[in-house]
DNA sequence: TAGCAACATAACGTGTTAGTTATGTGGCTG
DNA sequence: CAGCCACATAACTAACACGTTATGTTGCTA
């Protein structure tokens, strides 16, 4: 069992924040950041995940609908967010990642 | 391993489908029919699924709303419709549902 | 502290989704 | 074979999703 209880999840929300090709495409380069993105001077790939603008310029979209396709992602608890020296990086929140997929097990 | 390999699933679609506080319902209705809804003349509950009418009546749309959401069920693959004596039963498709699951294991 | 770079927010257009009512169709059944 | 019942389709509306450009805001950094 895991160290911090999951929370209970939203299913509806977290499905429909996952049925977006942008954005499992997203999830999917955070997979691993170093393959995917430029190197950062700040922020480690690994460890706090790709910035912003690195990731809504690989999805080929503006900045604000870049910008809200992580947004969502994050209020679905999908994502984290740092925000660290004037960069915010995201990365994977695989703890709940893993709750999703133990509740689509049970669907 | 199933007797019939599953069809590459289309996981955009798929969850569209389920990204609905409706159609998550039917699923789950689905699980347990006899439970769920009245006694049916022909269409054994548990063989075939439950009726189209008894299922939009239960959800508390108008017919054509319910019958909307069963198509996008079937259309993902995640419902499998019987047509049976003018009446239409709809059962849950399983082995999409766990290949789904699978699926979602490694997002 | 002035400027700028990164990101957020606002405002808007457009396509899609989900609901409605009205109507069509097709196959039991009397 | 006439009627009816179950379901599908059509047409319309409201709300939402997703894209854009324009503009705010925040906090490094020179």
């Amino acid at each position: 069992m895991s160290s911090r209880v999951a929370h209970a999840i939203d299913l509806e929300v977290v499905l429909k924040a996952l049925a977006s090709a942008r954005r499992l495409q997203i999830l999917e380069w955070l997979k691993d950041p170093q393959t995917h993105f430029p190197p950062q001077e700040h922020g480690d790939p690994v460890e706090h995940g790709a910035c912003n603008l690195y990731i809504v310029e690989k999805l080929g979209v503006s900045q604000p609908a870049g910008s809200r396709h992580l947004k969502v992602l994050v209020d679905a608890g999908l994502v984290l967010a740092t925000r660290r020296k004037g960069w915010v990086y995201y990365r994977r929140n695989e703890d709940m990642l893993s709750t999703v997929a133990d509740r689509m097990a049970k669907i």
